[in-house]
DNA sequence: CCGTAAGGCCAATTATTGTC
DNA sequence: GACAATAATTGGCCTTACGG
């Protein structure tokens, strides 16, 4: 039984036992216990009776459920000291908030610095303090007597059958993690994370040219993981045994991303229902192919372009990893841009949201979709989620339109007096130039940079 | 637009040789 | 025989050329 789910979670495992194996190399012989179902991953006792929890936090765990995660970490027994492993930067910002008035302490890194890291660099923040710690220092700030947790031993003990087992689409889900390479997991990330993404944008997006990116689809293709979807043109999803393999890594619902993302297709009997899928956010996305597209297309050709510049993509969020949620007033309120990314030229990172706004040509509809924005920027949270305030880029359907909506932002910042880091380009320009070039104009002097500047 | 074939490059691993 | 240096092999990743 443990066999298997450690085989399922071989990411995740690879991972922590990295930083398990560095906290050995500086402590000396650790003590060391996976867990299946508790909130911590796995918890490390060291030689001086201190104990850690480790808590990975996955590509694909979502908001809530994660949160919920956490929440129970602080319900539990006391963990001792907590070790956490995002997956990028703006998670670790939001996983140090819900972790700022724990009662034990907190460190938080991003995984792959806390996996690549030697102990003197300091990759591990505290949540509650600024600064951050080498993991010699971490281990003496977080190290701290507590009873290593323990679980229900599984009642049946099933063991997987032998390793080389059959290959291809018969190759067993909990062997998958071990059969694909990093390329593989790469492509199947990125497919997941932008379903209906033509093979042309992946390939934009893994940084390879198009054969290569089509070799890594055949395979993701035989081992059942990836689809082209006739509905959708041919373009590609991830089936649900591809979610089922993201979700069984990051631990998350296996049903829940299904319902969510399965591109299994619904025949519901109405005019264009071939059209239907059954995930409900991948429906929607579909429906609006064209939109998607249109997206897909703009993160393709900016990761083309950074990558021309010599700047480094540090992240490309779709949109459900774009939108942030903040109180505002008495409210939760919440702004969901279509992306969301970080780009590195030498020095400071750039960050960004970007609206494809097709729809709105309307003065009213302009100002109903800045409204959340002007909460959002009206408030600290731009900065608490990213460091720096992210630049907001809108693109509309045509040069008139572009010239108006900037009008339309331009009273609206004068109304409610928040000045937005707002950058207006339309889709012809971006489709000659590229998000680089395309021609960004600013509502004021806001003293904001626009993409590749 | 897309996929396939053939082959190059690189790093990691294994085998071989040389030295004490 | 133990060990280190060097050579050979392998496997993974990727590109160019080409064809539908």
């Amino acid at each position: 039984q443990w066999r298997r789910i450690l085989l399922e979670r071989l990411d995740a495992v690879a991972a922590i036992y990295r930083v398990a194996a560095s906290i050995a190399a500086l402590r000396g012989a650790i003590g060391f216990r996976w867990y299946r179902a508790l909130p911590m991953d796995a918890s490390v006792v060291l030689p001086g009776g201190g104990v850690l929890a480790v808590v990975r936090q996955g590509a694909t765990a979502d908001r809530t459920g994660f949160a919920k995660r956490l929440w129970r970490l602080r319900e539990g027994p006391d963990p001792g000291g907590v070790l956490l492993l995002a997956p990028d930067e703006t998670r670790l910002r939001h996983a140090r908030r819900l972790l700022a008035t724990a009662p034990f302490p907190v460190l938080v890194a991003l995984e792959r610095e806390a996996v690549g890291a030697g102990p003197g660099r300091p990759v591990w923040r505290p949540a509650r303090v600024r600064g951050a710690l080498g993991l010699s220092e971490a281990l003496a700030h977080a190290a701290r007597g507590a009873a290593l947790p323990r679980e229900r031993e599984p009642a049946r003990a099933t063991l997987p059958p032998d390793l080389d087992a059959a290959t291809g689409p018969g190759t067993p889900g909990w062997l998958l993690p071990a059969r694909l390479g990093p390329a593989g997991k790469r492509a199947l990330n990125l497919i997941g994370d932008w379903p209906w993404i033509a093979p042309r944008d992946l390939a934009a997006l893994l940084g390879c040219s198009r054969a290569r990116a089509s070799r890594l689809i055949v395979s993701l293709e035989a081992l059942g993981l990836v689809a082209r979807v006739p509905a959708a043109g041919g373009r590609l999803a991830a089936t649900d045994r591809g979610l089922a393999m993201l979700a069984r890594r990051d631990r998350t619902a296996v049903g829940l991303a299904r319902s969510r993302w399965s591109p299994a297709p619904l025949d519901s009997g109405v005019a264009g229902g071939w059209r239907e899928v059954r995930g409900r956010n991948s429906r929607q996305l579909l429906r609006h192919l064209d939109h998607t597209a249109a997206v897909h297309g703009f993160v393709a050709s900016l990761a083309e372009q950074a990558r021309a510049e010599d700047w480094q993509v540090v992240q490309l969020d779709p949109p459900r990893r774009a939108s942030r949620y903040f109180r505002h007033g008495a409210r939760v309120r919440s702004v969901h841009p279509d992306a969301f990314g970080v780009l590195r030229p030498d020095g400071e990172p750039w960050t960004f949201f970007l609206e494809w706004e097709r729809r709105a040509v309307r003065p009213s509809t302009m100002a109903t979709r800045l409204a959340p924005y002007l909460r959002y920027y009206a408030s600290q949270r731009p900065t608490d989620d990213h460091g720096v305030r992210p630049a907001l880029l809108v693109v509309l359907r045509d040069e008139v339109t572009a010239d108006h909506f900037l009008r339309v932002a331009r009273r609206e910042m004068e109304r409610v007096r928040v000045a937005l880091p707002l950058w207006v380009s339309h889709e012809a320009l971006i489709e000659d130039e590229g998000p680089f070039g395309g021609g960004w104009r600013a509502v004021d002097d806001h003293g904001g940079v626009a993409p590749g500047t």
